[in-house]
DNA sequence: ATCTTGACTACTC
DNA sequence: GGAGTAGCCAAGA
């Protein structure tokens, strides 16, 4: 394996493990950081793999800061309850102030 | 190599 | 303004 050669997914798990406590991201910003501005969807995807990771999967939701991908944990709300746990706002899915507790990578990082 | 799929995003109606 | 459609990219079969 190279080391320029670091998978989609690897990279996209470094940057999710750097997001702070409390905050989150999106699929679409850690992919335009990482170069692929078009492949938010692969981002997601990656995190598809993160499980078993240090990759705080709950902190990536998509851009409007809903919880799309939490039928992808355990539980239905363990991703909503995760992110309220870290101070984080979430109703019905819906991560409230999202534009506070966005945390953009290719800003902040 | 070709086709399908997917935790997305943006544009259109 | 909510819902549908299309475009994008990368990985797996």
């Amino acid at each position: 394996m190279k080391p320029e050669t670091l998978n989609f997914f690897d990279k996209v798990y470094e940057v999710a493990r750097q997001i702070p406590y409390g905050r989150v991201t999106s699929y679409g910003a850690i992919a335009n950081y990482l170069g692929a501005a078009r492949s938010a969807r692969m981002v997601g995807y990656a995190m598809n793999g993160s499980a078993g990771k240090d990759v705080p999967a709950h902190r990536v939701v998509n851009r409007k800061g809903l919880l799309t991908g939490k039928h992808h944990f355990e539980g239905t709300n363990l991703m909503q309850q995760l992110l309220e746990n870290e101070g984080v706002v979430v109703i019905d899915n819906q991560i409230q102030d999202f534009n506070q507790v966005f945390w953009d990578p290719a800003k902040e990082l």
